[in-house]
DNA sequence: GGTATGTAGTTCAACTTTCAATGACAGTCG
DNA sequence: CGACTGTCATTGAAAGTTGAACTACATACC
């Protein structure tokens, strides 16, 4: 009868200390400018945002530069639908091609196209140096490390996540 | 002549070490986990999503409740137009409410009414312990300082951004 | 006053994301 | 085989975001 449900607690609830507050702000502000900062450095150097061009990194160390969709969905972590519209979109660039998946006739392999190959050659050194400047030249070298295993903590406890419907991490 | 543009390096790329590489998604899965886990945790308990809750809670804390549509921006990170946005479905919804600015004829203040606030008090408890539990639960006092000190640095390096047109935060 | 320039906030169109519904195929079990 | 159930991927509509264009007011300067 006392024990806290799953969100939400039914007594108290354990706000932040003040110092918890400052933190998750910084980590707010910070992600926030960071990620914005990066949507705007590709899609004016490469015309697409940040995710799309995760999806053709992925593509492009996948062997045959393939994958199949869901596979996709799940490494970049967003669900089918999102990616099924980013593909659509990519495709009629012209730096993604679908083919039918010759195993499951359900299945759609997403490729990357040579010239999305091309396309990513070129928009990464400038998306590598909006990284460093913005976090690794930034940070000393314990602090890099120090940011790993804390992110690696986060994501960890965020994995197997409740019982959404169509979470592709829930394999 | 040899010096490196301001994006997009002339010469061979400084690409991230295969530790840096690690970090980097380390942190983007993290990132990436969590804001989707807060937008729809937010969005099942408080029917909004993690911007708007932002917002509320800007505007809980200002005096009066109540905050000019650019500091409002400024404070929450995001561009004038996404913020009309925004204040046009919270006031549809009856959180928030326009009013004239006395001082300056173009100028709106946003304020939270009763409903919002209520709806804010509502919200809170549940936001904050998904927090907890996503964050604070997982690391050690000292892993919680050093994330503070490593996103203020982020966020410090990401301030004072280039030439954008609207970007608020350009002061 | 009158002109030029800057600022506050909104709007529009194009784009992206979400959520629920759907179609098509695969695997299981009687 | 035939019915069930699950999975793969897409679709459509609603919601949210973006960037540029725009209106209205403010400020500065002659």
């Amino acid at each position: 009868m006392n024990t806290a449900s799953k969100s939400g607690g039914d007594l108290a609830p354990r706000w932040l200390t003040d110092e918890e507050q400052r933190v998750w702000r910084a980590y707010l502000h910070a992600t926030t400018l960071f990620d914005d900062h990066l949507d705007r450095q590709l899609q004016r150097d490469a015309g697409m945002p940040h995710i799309y061009y995760g999806l053709l990194v992925q593509l492009s160390q996948a062997p045959q530069r393939r994958l199949r969709m869901t596979e996709l969905a799940i490494d970049a972590k967003i669900t089918r639908s999102r990616l099924s519209h980013a593909v659509a979109r990519l495709e009629q660039k012209g730096w993604v091609r679908r083919e039918d998946c010759d195993t499951d006739k359900r299945g759609q392999n997403a490729v990357l196209t040579d010239l999305g190959f091309e396309v990513l050659e070129q928009a990464a050194p400038g998306h590598v140096e909006a990284v460093r400047q913005a976090m690794f030249d930034r940070l000393t070298p314990e602090q890099v490390e120090r940011l790993g295993e804390i992110m690696r903590i986060i994501a960890e406890g965020l994995q197997p996540q409740d019982s959404g419907a169509d979470l592709p991490w829930l394999r």
